[in-house]
DNA sequence: GTGGGACATAAACATTTGTTTTAAACATTA
DNA sequence: TAATGTTTAAAACAAATGTTTATGTCCCAC
């Protein structure tokens, strides 16, 4: 076995073991065997289960930061000051999500392990992400910002997040989804196709109009 | 202690350690100690942990398909035969979800039982929430296609699901949200508060224009 | 060539897991 | 009261988990 691409094999196997049946649910045994590792390798050059299950996201995220800095860049420099239109922003961040594991061919894995990122409770995760890759999405919410002034903040931040669920609970939900689909309309969905669902959607969720101040008819709820 | 309660304390303890922690890393010992019940009174009620967690689903959907049902046979009998508005039909779909578990406060709970549920692995719990609860989606379903002529089927069929993905995926992961907002905005948000900010995001992605039909600028991606 | 660092291997370790078993307590009915 | 079915209790079980150790192997610098 070539120098260390062990390392890369248990990466590899790793990524979609844990995409396809999550963290807990994938032990070290079960990577190392279908890797074709030894056992303590993981430990030996990650140091732990939660290391490596970081390192798996480091692998997507840290090309998705950088691609996204620069492209955000580019088009800082285009406008040139002026207010960049909300379109363009989307469909940047679309474009720098879908070119990092277009690379690896593995968009599917990587939109499932953000999927878990969010739900699983792995309170680590969340944390480790925030605090290394935070910086990112400040700077895109400040852009968001620039292209709707007319919508409150809090009202903002809120339809942001809407539409990231929108996006991450689709795509990494999109194996179930497209059975279904499959089932019911014989069409085989891309990731690209839908992607191209999605685009008018989304914008129309965030340009929608501002909630009735107050009063709705929905009973109470703790 | 008397007769059973037990059951009912599993139950409410499991349901809570669930929301909060995922199935696979929330044991049988954790669940009983802190509801203060024997070990072995898991496997003897329920027969096993796959069972114990379908259990904790069928305890809301249950009351929840229930409910729907009867809303939507009112929905039917009050517009006889004419089509029911779009927004009459989310706003039973919103009511219907929030009345269950406000008998019991823990909206919040079920929320995040839900998105588990579409998360997690779990093989199990999807097969058995689409065998024993499909059929109301289904109908529901029907109501919104009558609601909808102008869309595309396939269309429609993912655009519920891009609405679905984002309630659940806003409501589950609320408290990291709250958080983050509370930081932020300073402003402590309601359930009540984010399903009117939901709503109308909601409607405006189901209206949304179609998507133009090809030759997006995306890159590939397998 | 030899010593040393990097890595691989196999075995063992201590916990924790879901599940069973055995026995005792309880309640209900005859 | 005796007998029966139901529920709880404590302990034990086998299997699986993450991690560590001890040994072996390779390769490169000296």
């Amino acid at each position: 076995m070539a120098q260390t691409d062990t390392v890369t094999r248990i990466l590899d196997t790793a990524e979609v073991l844990f995409a396809e049946r999550g963290f807990a649910e994938t032990s070290l045994r079960n990577i190392t065997s279908k890797a074709k590792v030894n056992l303590a390798a993981v430990n030996y050059h990650f140091g732990s289960k939660k290391s490596l299950i970081q390192a798996v996201f480091a692998r997507y995220l840290d090309p998705f930061t950088e691609r996204f800095h620069a492209a955000l860049d580019e088009l800082e420099a285009k406008y040139q000051g002026e207010v960049i239109p909300l379109e363009e922003l989307l469909e940047t961040m679309a474009r720098s999500v879908l070119e990092v594991p277009a690379e690896r061919n593995s968009l599917k894995v990587f939109m499932k392990l953000l999927g878990l990122a969010y739900s699983q409770a792995q309170g680590h995760l969340r944390r480790y992400i925030q605090e290394h890759y935070g910086s990112v999405f400040t700077r895109f919410a400040a852009l968001v910002r620039q292209a709707t002034p007319d919508l409150p903040d809090a009202e903002r931040f809120w339809r942001l997040h809407f539409m990231l669920g929108t996006v991450i609970f689709t795509l990494s939900g999109l194996d179930a989804l497209r059975d279904i689909a499959e089932k019911d309309y014989g069409e085989h969905v891309s990731v690209r196709e839908l992607i191209r669902r999605l685009r008018p959607v989304v914008v129309a969720g965030m340009n929608a109009p501002l909630p009735e101040p107050v009063g709705d008819a929905l009973p109470a709820a703790g």
